[in-house]
DNA sequence: TCCTCTATGTCAAAATCCTGACATGGAAGA
DNA sequence: TCTTCCATGTCAGGATTTTGACATAGAGGA
């Protein structure tokens, strides 16, 4: 369609909005939003249920550690996890046994939560999944990670 | 790799890293990241070199249509164009000849800034998209403007 | 053992962004 | 004409996030 692209552009584009970086951060604020959308019935923000999930697969991630794979700084999951732990979400012992790394664990409440916010989500994701040629999903999917990499992400 | 897809799964995928909306947010925080880090050398913020891009293609962009383009809210882009207009890179009209939108255009100062940022923006942009296979990249862009555009974005 | 390095959790302060709200200006329709 | 509706710019307040800094705990080497 609009693929009009030149062989051996001298620059990587003259519209700005024909940029990777700008469909990317594109792609990303318009699921951020629908996401926002979706879990504010559930009582939940997008970070706080990025929290939930990662527990849910890798129960025991420390404050940093989820922190890395939610790609924010130690101190604002700090504040999400503290969050979380008011809201009866999660639990983390006060002091720890090895180091000091503070291994996180969902309650029951939480687990619970997720259950409900998942779908809502995954209802989301469906839709956006949709848009893009089946045979296609493979290929975006590795290209994403490999330009994440590349940057050092 | 590592597209170990099952056919028809019952969930969207099982590993929330292996998610799509993961991948997005990776590499859109990789981006953001890597940009941040080139254009502090430009004392120019990542909003703020939006914002001098979009006024660079299109003159005379008012605050809304800024914030809109920059997927932020009003507000928010407000306080970077006075941002700009304090540092003397933009110029904004103090009325309106019509309606209520003040149309605002890049200073000669603001030019040479931008042209200096954007060069470490493209160089950041290209390592990018060398990470991906060339024959793929148009489908790349197509794919995620798709995904946005099943969201609503 | 002692020292250095790295990683973690946490605090304080600032910057950034968003939500809610209000007044103004133009457009569309009765 | 008048009225309703929508878009824009702006203000105030709060929520979120980041930057900078500090103390602590473990690993590795001299």
């Amino acid at each position: 369609m609009e693929d009009r692209a030149p062989v051996e552009p001298p620059h990587p584009a003259q519209d700005v909005t024909e940029h990777v970086g700008y469909r990317l951060k594109r792609s990303a604020a318009a699921l951020r939003g629908a996401m926002d959308r979706e879990l504010r019935e559930h009582g939940l923000t997008v970070p706080q249920y990025a929290c939930l999930e990662l527990l849910d697969e890798r129960p025991g991630l420390s404050n940093a550690e989820l922190a890395r794979a939610a790609f924010v700084t130690r101190q604002s999951m700090n504040v999400v996890l503290r969050g979380l732990q008011d809201a009866g979400l999660i639990t983390r012992p006060t002091t720890s046994d090895h180091g000091r790394a503070l291994p996180a664990h969902l309650t029951p409440e939480g687990r619970d939560r997720l259950d409900g916010a998942r779908r809502a989500v995954y209802a989301v994701e469906s839709r956006m999944i949709a848009a893009v040629p089946p045979e296609r999903l493979a290929a975006l999917l590795t290209d994403l990670d490999r330009m994440a990499s590349a940057l050092g992400g």
